[in-house]
DNA sequence: ATTATATAGTACGATATCGCATTAAATTAA
DNA sequence: TTAATTTAATGCGATATCGTACTATATAAT
């Protein structure tokens, strides 16, 4: 691979990480102290695609180690936000399951992020974002293939 | 803002999230233990850029907190891949400087990610990021200011 | 049926990240 | 010049993240 192309990709990835860490700096700000993104992204997440979901499958939809999720889940059980019930079809298992407390506080949440989205949108407009989702999930879902592949013998 | 709107915005930022920790788990996969992206992505840019910097220029130049920058740093040079040196412009501050080592291990660092590189760019071919790149910067640019404006009186 | 293997969740330890406070030096104001 | 303010770097403390190891349960193999 040439220079060229070699920092092509650098490049990718700094600005990926970049806007990875300001964003999630400038929605913390936002949301109240010990609130952090991964909670809010679980409870949208819990609303959007429904609750009753396992750790480790909300571990395997935001692509973090289930220690991880653990810990997440956790935090949103000591501030009410879901509770756990044993899974019925599995012992070994749990299901998350939001409260009322948690959906108005996604709601919130929203709310208090509506203003950020709004500038944002106002900079970048929303089809040019509808342009690099698509890619980005492409890219998204090569990587997550591509660590679970067999190294070479 | 609408929902569809907001979802694709939130979208966006969690692929964009996804993307960092995947790539970011996969390239330390590669680098020696205790070798961290951070550090690799300075010793580049130093490479890149030219030695010298400030350790607060290079917090910039990443856009992580300069305490963060002081970690890694003190990281790099405990593996003499830097070293600092007094600034003689301002007797507060610090230059930061490559060693033979230092641009080795990055050299070195380089032709371990180039097989994952290649197979990458198999996936998605360099004219696919070239697109994206530009809009991501302008993005990054956007959230920088944005978070630097002062707050509503 | 019994045993072996795989899986879900968690406790624990290591450490990266980052906010706050401190120190020393530079800059600005009076 | 002296005093007040700003700035660069760092020490310290809190905690998120994540790897390893462990327990309990489920699944597969014999």
């Amino acid at each position: 691979m040439d220079n060229a192309d070699r920092h092509l990709y650098f490049s990718f990835f700094n600005e990926v990480n970049i806007i990875g860490q300001l964003s999630r700096a400038q929605f913390e700000a936002r949301l109240p102290k010990g609130v952090l993104l991964p909670h809010f992204s679980v409870l949208n997440h819990l609303v959007r695609v429904g609750d009753g979901a396992t750790p480790l499958a909300l571990a395997r939809a935001f692509q973090v180690p289930k220690t991880t999720m653990t810990h997440t889940v956790s935090g949103l059980v000591q501030r009410a936000f879901v509770t756990l019930k044993s899974n019925p079809k599995d012992g070994r298992s749990k299901t998350v399951w939001l409260t009322n407390a948690g959906r108005e506080f996604r709601d919130d949440a929203i709310k208090l992020l509506d203003d950020d989205m709004e500038a944002l949108r106002a900079a970048i407009p929303a089809d040019k974002i509808s342009a690099l989702v698509p890619a980005l999930e492409e890219i998204r879902v090569f990587l997550d293939a591509y660590r679970n592949e067999p190294e070479d013998p």
